[in-house]
DNA sequence: ATGCTATGATTTACGACGCG
DNA sequence: CCGCGTCGTAAATCATAGCA
């Protein structure tokens, strides 16, 4: 997959490592009350059901795919909060 | 409890811009894989050590490498040009 | 101090791939 | 085939370090 493209001229940084799918969606900041709520409810439980994500998204305004989305990511980041919370504090 | 404390509020200690030499053996990763600058997890534990950073903080200095290099590449040449030179230099000896 | 920009970290949104 | 899972990332944005 990564053989595709490996022979780039170094001389010609036109560099082709551009991803940019120009159908995505801008990145659009969540309001202090929508993350509130998602982080309450991520506290409930960290995976969502369908029914629950639809109420969610209707509460909050947000599409379902957001919310599914938005639930992905916090799990990463408390996988990642858990690694670097590991293997330090101790003596 | 204030060793517990102390121990706490130096995990949330505030960022510092990273040493010289890590941003030089970064850099130095970077444009010499300016074709392909992604590294491999192996790649990136050992850059991590060798900066003495952590792989997160590695692979964060790459998105944003990349992402601000493709934003201005005028903006790095100078710097592009340089590193290019320093590793020619560095497979002459 | 003050303003400003460079820099490291975090937050949305996907693509690629996996599993059931 | 679907739908949701993780993983790695792009791009925008946040926070503030650090310097003129």
């Amino acid at each position: 997959k990564e053989e595709k493209q490996q022979q780039l001229d170094q001389s010609n940084p036109s560099v082709n490592w551009i991803h940019a799918r120009s159908t995505r969606k801008k990145r659009c900041p969540y309001t202090k009350y929508q993350t509130l709520e998602l982080e309450k409810e991520f506290l409930f439980n960290m995976y969502l059901t369908r029914d629950r994500r639809f109420e969610v998204a209707r509460i909050l305004t947000l599409t379902e795919r957001q919310v599914k989305i938005w639930f992905q990511n916090r799990r990463m980041k408390m996988k990642k909060m858990n690694r670097e919370r590991n293997g330090k504090d101790l003596l | 409890v204030m060793i517990l404390r102390s121990r706490f509020l130096d995990a949330r200690r505030k960022r510092r811009n990273f040493s010289k030499q890590a941003t030089e053996i970064l850099n130095e990763y970077f444009y010499s894989h300016l074709s392909n600058p992604y590294p491999s997890e192996e790649a990136k534990e050992e850059l991590a050590k060798k900066c003495s950073i952590t792989v997160s903080q590695v692979s964060n200095w790459f998105g944003n490498k990349r992402i601000r290099y493709k934003k201005n590449i005028g903006k790095f040449q100078e710097e592009a040009n340089l590193y290019a030179a320093k590793t020619a230099v560095n497979a002459a000896h």
